[in-house]
DNA sequence: ACGGAGATGGACT
DNA sequence: GTCCATCTCCGTT
């Protein structure tokens, strides 16, 4: 099989995954603007026993279920997590954000880190954003944006993702953290990243 | 009402 | 590598 039908059958979700590698995430607060740049993602595509939609859907993940643009926001033990949903209505799917390199507000994402990691080292450098929860951390990324539609986001949105100019080159890993279907090759990093997560 | 699981992060050995 | 903090949702009672 081609990557390209292999693609296919995995869904939009590994298409996605790879086409968001090198956008950059813009977040409004009133404390200011946030800008990063995606460096590590990874697909959740629709029938795969380790995407929170397999087993239909829940108000937990209703998001994932919507149209394509939408982000799926959730708590896992003390973290939150973001992903982006990448299907059409009624197929649940995803991609979840792991890492992002700051490109401007580095002040904004480390005070919000500082904030979260209290009586622990302070979080700087590479430690700021290489990770799915530190990174939702560092852009104050909560449990309301759960459903926001990024793509109908304009200026001035709490939330939005702006394209890329240049496809960047991308290595295929495992993902991590899973307990099933670990073997796919559904992690995709930005070739040499420094602000991966591993 | 309750128990368990979870796409993690941080501290520590 | 190991341990565990601490929360939400979900399936079951």
């Amino acid at each position: 099989m081609d990557r390209q039908s292999l693609e296919a059958s995995l869904g939009e979700a590994t298409r996605a995954a790879r086409a968001l590698l090198g956008c950059t995430l813009v977040r409004t607060t009133p404390a200011g603007l946030r800008r990063a740049r995606i460096v590590e993602t990874e697909a959740y595509p629709a029938g795969d026993p380790a995407c929170h939609a397999f087993r239909g859907e829940t108000r937990r993940n209703r998001s994932l279920f919507a149209r394509r643009g939408h982000i799926y926001v959730y708590r896992i033990h003390r973290s939150v997590c973001l992903n982006v949903a990448t299907g059409r209505p009624g197929y649940g799917e995803g991609v979840l954000i792991r890492a992002v390199e700051p490109v401007e507000g580095v002040d904004l994402m480390e005070r919000a880190r500082t904030r979260a990691s209290v009586g622990r080292q302070m979080p700087s450098g590479v430690n700021l954003t290489n990770g799915p929860g530190k990174l939702c951390q560092a852009l104050d990324i909560e449990l309301e944006l759960d459903g926001f539609d990024l793509l109908a986001a304009r200026d001035g949105a709490p939330l939005r993702v702006l394209p890329r100019r240049l496809a960047p080159p991308i290595v295929a890993t495992p993902r991590i953290g899973i307990s099933v279907a670990k073997n796919e090759l559904l992690r995709f990093v930005i070739r040499d990243s420094a602000w991966a997560s591993r």
